[in-house]
DNA sequence: CCCAATTTGTTCGTATGTATA
DNA sequence: TTATACATACGAACAAATTGG
């Protein structure tokens, strides 16, 4: 599906430019021409094609970057954002150490499986129950120590071809690997956290006492209009970690 | 102390117009000038008296309604952003139903005290252990339910006349109350979150069982340069409700 | 109800500075 | 050094929302 970008036409609801220029912009992210490494096409070339001025392209790239969608560079260019470490870290990892020391997890892999979608994964991910999907649990260390037990559920229309083997060898993040693999780029997520007592599973994989207080997260990720492509339930000992809610924008 | 804006000059460090035009601006702003209902002077004139072009006041201007310290209404102005009840819900209260409902909670004030900061609330704001302080505890309830326990520490220097009465008798939110009454405008909060288990406070006044797990909220609120003003401690059954982190730049 | 004044929102164009390869 | 890319800054014109007469 090859969108090609031509110059922009006014709008039924009387979109202002910026915005149709944005969406066009979106539409061929999305295709994932400019994936990877590559920058996309200069300011100045991506204005004459889509026939607006470099003012209003800048406008629509701005709020693109705002999103953490695409990523500026002076001098280089501008590019996709991608799942890189950091990224990872400091956009989609909310659990650091009580003193504020901020780390990359380290992951372990614990079982992967193919299963149906119980109501509450469905409804988090806009499917029906009995759906096929991929059940991944993981168990991430900080400092060597177990903080978080993930339990991941994924469509399995979305990620023909997973298999443990490709999940076990990455290079790099999970979301790494769904953006490059599977052309999923989760751009946000959304999570809900509550108080509950460890249940067994949590307690052998921390190594918790029963019925210790531990957080729940329940995470959907979104790509590209808030489409819901992971379904994630994480519990976080909070004995020597917080979970830090995400910043506003920085000054 | 009143600043005054004059033509910008270049700055030591090379700084862009726009930055200087926004720390004259955020000067301005910090003094109180432009508090209330009154809008700023427009976009021609604010341009006009720091001596720069609309365009570049609007740079500045962009990054501040970004932070949310401004608010901009087309064809009204540009005002201070004030704590009214939506602000409060949206930006500082992450407590919802689990079903999604957000709705504004219901304060009780149980008890208003003057005391001397401790270890943890002396770091967190950023003062000495011992220092005058002013405690307040609140009870919140959603639909007639009790759901939070807050426990807010004031430096007393920041909140000089501060009374039980007047934070009782209060029209609006607290924050507003901080805004309106103490010219202190928190922009930003901090919050870090954990599991524990209920103690005898929190189950007496949220009404939940001995031993249950609930959430911790620790907050320090920001004004201007990050400078913190009030150090809470909030624990929220989440039976029926989720903590919410705050979700990404809306599309 | 419409008109006029005011204010922000959008769009265009141009020139120059700064970082990168 | 040179070319390219984004960053900053200026100015102008018109559109859209709001307010008050």
């Amino acid at each position: 599906m090859e969108t090609t970008l031509v110059p922009l036409r006014p709008d039924a609801a009387g979109a202002p430019l910026y915005r149709l220029a944005k969406r066009a912009l979106l539409a061929a992210i999305e295709s994932g021409r400019w994936r990877g490494a590559t920058a996309l096409p200069s300011e100045t070339v991506l204005a004459a094609r889509l026939g607006i001025s470099i003012g209003t392209l800048r406008h629509a790239v701005d709020e693109l970057v705002a999103e953490r969608i695409l990523v500026r560079r002076q001098g280089r260019g501008t590019f996709v954002a991608t799942h890189t470490t950091e990224r990872f870290v400091f956009q989609f990892f909310h659990v650091e150490r009580s003193d504020g020391v901020r780390d990359a997890p380290q992951v372990e892999l614990l079982s992967f499986e193919r299963e149906r979608l119980d109501d509450e994964a469905a409804e988090a991910l806009q499917r029906r129950p009995g759906d096929a999907a991929i059940a991944v649990e993981n168990r991430l260390s900080l400092q060597g120590r177990p903080v978080v037990y993930d339990r991941l559920v994924l469509p399995a229309v979305l990620f023909r071809g997973l298999t443990e083997k490709r999940l076990r060898e990455r290079p790099s993040t999970i979301y790494h690997l769904y953006q490059t693999a599977f052309g999923i780029t989760v751009v946000r997520a959304r999570e809900r956290v509550r108080a509950v007592t460890a249940d067994r599973t949590a307690c052998r994989v921390l190594g918790v006492a029963p019925g210790s207080a531990v957080l729940q997260v329940r995470r959907t990720a979104l790509t590209f209009h808030d489409k819901p492509v992971e379904w994630r339930v994480s519990t976080v000992t909070t004995a020597q970690h917080d979970y830090v809610s995400t910043l506003a924008p920085a000054a």
